[in-house]
DNA sequence: TAGTGGTCTAGACCACCGT
DNA sequence: CGGTGGTCTAGACCACTAA
């Protein structure tokens, strides 16, 4: 009845222990090794093979019903929910995510510069009326194909631009080395006829549909530190995501 | 240095009091009681002041730091989150969030029939090769203006579309009133040219950019229960969407 | 009725942050 | 350094499910 996942813990590790778990499990799901509809737990019994508490390992449980791998069911146990799996879109950057997926993705930055933002971008970013930003216009390519044309609006005191090589970098990934936590971002998906300008960039014909993305997000003090506005083309992009209802 | 937010507990109620004091801080957070950057917190005063214990107090924290509404950060404490709040989506159909939003939405079933599924909808229904669906499509308004074109698949073990007023009633709605507890939804969002048929239905002309999105929706069993191909138009509807990293 | 997850308690030690 | 959140323990009682 228990399909012996064998899970190894590292007390010494600075890695939690319901993480650990939670790895290892996930390991376990997405190799196939824990099969669709197949049970896991209990908790209790789970918990005590490998030396926990119970809530420790709940909490390791957890990890995977919000990644939406696992459903629980009271009365019934922990089952690992059928259908193929992608990887849930996080905090990330299109830069991120092609170079996780093994591309090579190519920035080109189109302008670059301090500007006095908009009404609408000073409200999404709540910066006072004076307040300036860096105002940022790219376009990425994977190969000789183009994929998004991206704008972007960050605060000055976020992070100095002007010292970054963005044609290297993912705007992200600048933004975290500069030592900005990101913690929520909020967004909108939709879709538009590209502008004649926009559809010579991406290759497309003037009025071919492009998918919308805008996005607000926030750091570790729940302050705005980016609003950007982005074009993809469709049929070389789209949005995945996983919902879970708890 | 406590903005009290004068939480009331009644732990007669059949409702968790984590859920409590979370339904109670989400609601100070709405209304501006709590603003933007403010703190809360410290856990241990509040988890005191409520005469609760600290891991119930920081799990209604948690339910607010997973909906982006609060940040923490060690060492520091707990803030809101800036800026404006939309609702998260979660598994709810179309006609769920409509009606929340205080439309009135019209739907006319194009079509409804008991039918083999071809390979894709087969796989990702996960069904046994000689296993039958029922096939739905549906054309949902607000007023006379046409807003998406549906098409949707459905074991037919599932619910009995066939008892099933789909004119007065949303498709999850109807499958949650079967008994059938949705609990993961993937989903997949982008965009594409609409084709002559659906363009006339919709409104659009030929060619005008549709937002897409496809969906499978697995149970409490982590059984694939409902597969789904949507096309909206762009002007009329958008995906919104919080990201919170841990 | 037996077994499962859901909730809750009352502590403990640690890591990180700002002063 | 004091204060914060992050993790972990060892229990307890309850609600729900399936046999």
């Amino acid at each position: 009845m228990h399909p012996h996942t064998h899970i190894t813990l590292d007390r010494s590790s600075p890695v939690p222990l319901y993480f650990q778990v939670a790895e290892q499990l996930e390991e376990a799901i997405l190799t196939g090794t824990l099969g669709a509809g197949e049970r896991i737990g209990n908790e209790v019994a789970l918990a005590a093979d490998l030396g926990l508490s119970r809530p420790t390992m709940r909490q390791a449980i957890q990890v995977l019903v919000d990644k939406g791998l696992l459903v629980r069911k009271r009365g019934v146990g922990t089952q690992v929910v059928a259908g193929r799996v992608h990887r849930p879109l996080g905090l990330t950057s299109l830069y991120d995510d092609l170079m996780k997926a093994g591309q090579r993705p190519r920035t080109v930055v189109l302008k670059m510069d301090v500007v006095y933002p908009d009404d609408q971008v000073r409200a999404e970013l709540r910066l006072a009326d004076d307040a300036q930003v860096w105002y940022l216009e790219r376009l990425r390519s994977v190969g000789s194909d183009p994929l998004a044309h991206m704008t972007n609006y960050l605060p000055t005191d976020v992070v100095d631009l002007a010292a970054v090589d963005l044609g290297e970098t993912g705007l992200y990934e600048a933004m975290r080395r500069a030592g900005v936590v990101m913690r929520v971002g909020r967004q909108r998906i939709s879709a538009r006829r590209a502008e004649a300008a926009e559809a010579r960039m991406l290759g497309e014909s003037e009025g071919a549909p492009l998918l919308t993305m805008e996005r607000t997000t926030y750091d570790d003090a729940g302050r705005a530190v980016e609003y950007g506005t982005h074009a993809y083309r469709p049929d070389r992009y789209s949005f995945e995501s996983t919902l879970v209802d708890r």
